[in-house]
DNA sequence: GGATAATGATACGGGTCCGTAACGATCGGG
DNA sequence: CCCGATCGTTACGGACCCGTATCATTATCC
């Protein structure tokens, strides 16, 4: 069964939710490494730097910074690979993890209270 | 009736509709002008500077610059309160509104394609 | 082994954003 | 009328990000 709701909902569920990341202040996520730190926490691994890369349409150097910022917040990790020396795999880290899982609580929570219309 | 979404949907759907913003590539509005923009496009007018950073939690020049930017963008339009000069009033506009509505088609397709878990 | 390809990182110039602090413009009370 | 309070903007130094181009390292193929 499809999730269903309606454009006012989907609004307001948004801006409720971005209102709390940036009151919260702690992240900051740009959009681009939101969808970087999602695909690594929801896709199953390995994770390159290539292959997010195509995946966002964006070019490496973006995944590198990111990547860059994001291991300085404690969110992943980077490993070379032992048997391609030339790749980096993309590691999980518990930090990441529960910041994943309190943006999904916190998408829940605000959903819940969402009104009818 | 409250909007029921369990946890890895959220994640699922957060992460699809970030993909697809980055993907557009058109805008890439940071979360703090998100949430601007529908705070804006949401809340009853009138919309003032020192009353945004107070409802983001953040401060004034930040206002300021995001105003600025999606000015450049054609999404909002600043106007001098006549009655009292100081102050400064954000309007809406056509292409701001069309963004949102956008925005929100896109958050109800994809929470369509969601699956059942 | 040497040429070629592929991967991720880096240098660069330009742009945006941040928070703090200062500023000009405007209102309002004494 | 003038002084303080309030509004939005701007200046500043520092940090981050972008895309293009280039680089060092490693693998592959002949």
């Amino acid at each position: 069964m499809p999730l269903e709701i309606k454009p006012s909902q989907a609004l307001r569920l948004w801006r409720q939710v971005h209102l709390d990341l940036v009151r919260d202040g702690d992240a900051d996520l740009s959009a681009r490494q939101t969808a970087i730190l999602l695909t690594i926490y929801l896709e199953l691994p390995p994770h390159t730097v290539r292959g997010l890369a195509a995946q966002l349409g964006v070019t490496k150097p973006v995944i590198t910074r990111a990547l860059d910022t994001m291991g300085k917040l404690g969110l992943v990790t980077r490993k070379r690979d032992d048997f391609d020396r030339r790749n980096v795999v993309i590691q999980r880290t518990v930090a990441g993890a529960l910041a994943v899982e309190r943006l999904a609580d916190l998408v829940v929570e605000r959903a819940r209270e969402m009104g009818g219309s």
